[in-house]
DNA sequence: ATGATTAGATTGACAGCGTCAAGAAAGAAC
DNA sequence: GTTCTTTCTTGACGCTGTCAATCTAATCAT
């Protein structure tokens, strides 16, 4: 009945779900095409468009898994973290940018806006909303007590300021664009990391 | 003679970046296409491989130019801003962000390790490395005095960390990641970037 | 059970892309 | 003036994303 149907139907979808997250991984972004896919799944080039309108709806559902995985990530580290607010953001950023070195791919399709517009697919931005309001709600709490604004209007400045740190900080690694001086491995990329955004959670602080 | 030719050839080579600029700004880094931009500079579609190896090397030199841009804009903005340190690197971040803003394409091409690998095309990397250089300079000489560091292997933590808080900034504005709870119109968001970045060196000053 | 309907998957086609290869055109050298 | 070399064009190949039509298989009505 419906069952082995919806089963096998789910499975052909996540087959090429898998297959596109591989071919990411392996070749980058600009290697994740229709075909290639399809091939890799062992279905015909035009089996995905059954399940996917097109493309950026692909990219669309991967970018929304990485969210997901982001989230994860963060309250994880959070969970984690000391009581005292600067510990719960250093861990917070901390997670934020193990994230970005572990999966680059994702890292960088979830933060070009171009890729997908996140717009047409709500599921996507639910998950990606999700997130930011992790963030905000963690820096938040953290920035109100030294902010003088009103409850109804939360001061997004020192909110926006540590998060664009963190990214900035992931950004300029993940694109090679600090250099070696950090280290080949991932080990001394993180460690870098950490000690950099200590540094800056440490200004943040006071 | 020689004269008549190469000017010629260089008229070539210029209107087939010119070309290739435009097209970048209108649609975006995907839209420029080899046959396209040979379409706009009204030769055939193989003329630009007389001038540039393949469409690596065109980006290429789209970068190094656009680093040379964002040279000129921090040169300019540091030199205009009053002597105290803090005021330098205010200047400095705000210049960045709005190159950023007012060049979204030319950023993101220049801030993409796959978009062109520099380490093949030497002259676009050294003008890279002059803008850091710039960077390192402007902030490092802060963040030297504030580290116990010996000048032979001064303290990049600091610099690094103020950096990729401009940084992060710039990308996260860019990508639309912040909402349109900072304003649509360019001016809006500068002025949103400018008090963000004025809180980020608030606190890196003290 | 059988015929009608419909949903799923496949094959084929089209226009576009980057780039290799060969030929044409034009200028310089002798 | 004839050869040679450099510059440019045309043509081709294999790849891409996606539309269209066909073929298959399962559902449903009777």
């Amino acid at each position: 009945m419906a069952v082995t149907k919806s089963i096998s139907r789910d499975d052909v979808r996540a087959s090429i779900l898998q297959a596109s997250l591989s071919l990411m991984n392996e070749g980058g972004l600009g290697a994740l095409s229709m075909r290639e896919v399809a091939r890799r799944a062992g279905v015909s080039h035009q089996a995905p468009y059954h399940y996917f309108t097109d493309r950026e709806a692909i990219l669309a559902e991967l970018a929304g898994d990485g969210f997901d995985r982001l989230y994860d990530y963060m309250v994880s580290a959070v969970g984690l973290a000391r009581k005292e607010r600067a510990e719960k953001n250093r861990a917070l950023g901390e997670a934020y940018i193990r994230f970005a070195l572990n999966n680059p791919e994702i890292f960088r399709l979830m933060f070009r806006a171009e890729m997908c517009d996140l717009a047409r697919y709500p599921d996507a931005k639910a998950k990606a909303d999700r997130c930011f309001q992790l963030v905000a709600d963690t820096l938040g709490a953290a920035a109100t007590t030294m902010s003088t604004s009103d409850k109804t209007s939360p001061d997004l400045v020192p909110v926006i300021a540590a998060w664009s740190a963190a990214h900035g900080l992931a950004t300029l690694m993940l694109e090679g664009k600090l250099g070696e001086a950090f280290g080949e491995t991932l080990d001394q990329r993180e460690e870098a990391a950490r000690r950099i955004l200590a540094f800056t959670s440490q200004q943040f602080s006071k």
